[in-house]
DNA sequence: CGTGAACGCGCC
DNA sequence: AGGGCGCGTTCACG
């Protein structure tokens, strides 16, 4: 049964109610205070409740502070904006922004009961069939914010077509809200010697506070001396630029894809340095300073921070972490990290989505690309890659373009299903992944730039602008179904992971295999050395009850890579 | 002086 | 003329 937790200005009140979320009146609510939550939930938590709150970053940290796991919850911003989305309005308690990120910090992130409160309260419609739950006192307390937000929440799911796959999609995100808050507690194993160690390598000694490591200076005077034309900076694009062109190499960015192209003595010196020069500045010594402390990194997750659903970070660029930085990701002394990661992903996806059954078939061995090329659809593996990479990006140049028509031929389904998402898109219209989630609208300024260069006439360069905005929206809702959907699996994958090594559990949590990190398609388990063969099947089948989940029956599976290793950088 | 856009680049 | 992010730097601007 739902538990609702709620603030009431210093006290914390929690609700019973029924599986329609209305209040239970066999039980009165408890009132309790922030300090004695974490007990009064780690009791009820036997009873296997659902624990019904405003935002699992806000109220769950605290209790894992104190020791206190909870199994399952309903987070109620984060399914106010799924609902938000699929009835076209603002959500109600929108901080997911990444944008705003940092504002979700200190004492705002307290606010969101009373904003809930004044929201509802505002709102007559919202009181019309709502009971007010007792309260200890037996006197009628005002209505319950958000007990009544979860009952409008149930309901407006049950009315839904798709109830059955927003329930789940709710879930899912709730349990990856948990798991996110979880991961930040325990964070990521990191040895600080080891990253110092490899940055000394490739830098030189840690310079003083204000100074530059030697290796960058060094490679700065051998490009400037290659390059002949004086002094230049290299940390600045414009006069790069202009240095490059006085040596007569003709560029129009800095890119690195670029300046590739180019025979010149000082490109080598000039792609070391940007390279070090990027380490050095992104996770060089003072990223260790301020990102790791006691031998783990602890970033914030933020789930469905992307408007698909993926999640976003807040914090030392978590899910940006440079292969050459995985090296110091390095498990406790007799305990080992199990890295899984879902192989081709995306494809899979779109081949599951658009019922594809030539490219199920083609996917049936671990290796999807591989496979296409066994059947004879493309050349190359790396042929595959591109041209489906090019199908789901909407890519329209290269080898990515020369390769679509063959794949287009071969799986049909799969690629009309992505050209229908654009063609959607490219007229404003918003498209939904598999479980629900739909897409944004476009902006104000994509309507009124459509609608100028509809109307009688517009200028030629009017509507060749709206059409490359119309293009430009089309990739992004042709991407969206896909990286959405593929978010969902691996929300599944990662509950299924999560309520596996929960089931199994024996104490605190820092002390058994527990999650350590998630990167889109890609899950870290840190666990004592003896239990890697637990974890690893734990991961397997978790994975393959994810496409159950979303998909139900389908010929498409979903295939993980797991490694048990020291260290990040071993498991690929 | 601070702020924010643009760039560049890291990950998926 | 390739989707989603975060973040450090430069540079223009108020």
């Amino acid at each position: 049964m739902p538990i609702v937790v709620e603030r009431r200005g210093a006290t914390v009140a929690l609700v019973d109610v029924d599986d329609s979320g209305a209040p239970r009146d066999d039980r009165a609510s408890t009132l309790t205070t922030e300090a004695e939550l974490p007990r009064l939930i780690a009791e009820r938590e036997a009873e296997h409740p659902r624990w019904v709150w405003t935002d699992t970053a806000r109220w769950y940290p605290p209790l894992l502070a104190a020791g206190v796991r909870v199994e399952r919850c309903h987070d109620l911003r984060l399914v106010d904006r799924l609902l938000a989305g699929i009835q076209g309005r603002a959500p109600r308690t929108d901080w997911g922004a990444p944008a705003a990120a940092r504002q979700r910090h200190g004492d705002t992130l307290f606010d969101l009961d009373s904003d809930l409160h004044s929201d509802l309260t505002s709102d007559p419609a919202s009181h019309a069939d709502s009971g007010a739950p007792r309260s200890d006192s037996g006197q009628d307390a005002p209505l319950a914010p958000p007990a009544a937000t979860y009952r409008a929440q149930l309901a407006a799911i049950a009315a839904h077509a798709t109830a059955r796959d927003l329930t789940l999609l709710s879930a899912a995100e709730s349990a990856g809200a948990l798991a996110a808050a979880e991961m930040t507690h325990v964070g990521l194993p990191w040895s600080e010697s080891d990253h110092d160690a490899l940055l000394t390598a490739v830098l030189g000694p840690r310079p003083p506070v204000g100074g530059r490591p030697s290796r960058l200076d060094e490679l700065a005077a051998e490009v400037t001396q290659r390059l002949g034309v004086g002094p230049v900076a290299l940390d600045s694009p414009t006069d790069l630029i202009r240095a490059l062109r006085r040596a007569g190499l003709e560029v129009a960015t800095t890119q690195q894809r670029e300046l590739q192209r180019l025979a010149h003595p000082a490109i080598a010196p000039l792609l070391q340095y940007k390279s070090l020069a990027r380490l050095w500045t992104a996770n060089g010594w003072a990223w260790l300073d301020e990102w790791v402390h006691d031998g783990r990194f602890r970033p914030v997750f933020l789930p469905a921070g992307a408007s698909s659903g993926r999640w976003a970070s807040d914090g030392g660029g978590a899910l940006q972490l440079p292969r050459q930085v995985r090296p110091a990701v390095r498990a406790d002394e007799g305990w080992m990290l199990v890295v899984a990661d879902a192989a081709q992903l995306e494809p899979r996806i779109l081949a599951a989505l658009s019922g594809d059954e030539a490219m199920a078939r083609a996917g049936a061995g671990v290796d999807l690309y591989t496979g296409m090329v066994e059947r004879g659809v493309v050349d190359t593996r790396e042929h595959a890659k591109l041209g489906m990479l090019g199908a789901m990006y909407g890519g329209t140049t290269g080898e990515s373009a020369r390769v679509l028509p063959r794949l287009a031929r071969s799986f049909p389904a799969a690629i009309a299903f992505v050209e229908a998402a654009a063609r959607t898109g490219e007229r404003g219209g918003s498209v939904t992944t598999h479980l629900g989630r739909t897409s944004p609208p476009p902006s104000a300024q994509w309507l009124d730039r459509q609608s100028l260069a509809a109307a009688e006439g517009a200028s030629e360069a009017m509507r060749r602008a709206a059409r490359t905005d119309a293009r430009s929206w089309g990739r992004f809702t042709r991407n969206f179904v896909v990286q959405g959907t593929a978010a969902e699996w691996a929300l599944a994958w990662l509950a299924g992971v999560r309520r596996r090594l929960w089931a199994a559990q024996d104490g605190p949590l820092e002390r058994q295999p527990h999650l350590a990190f998630f990167l889109h398609d890609e899950l870290v388990v840190h666990t004592p050395a003896h239990r890697v063969p637990d974890v690893e099947s734990a991961l397997r089948e978790a994975a393959a009850e994810a496409g159950r989940i979303v998909f139900g029956a389908t010929p498409v599976t979903f295939p993980v890579t797991v490694a048990a290793v020291e260290r990040y950088s071993d498991a690929k």
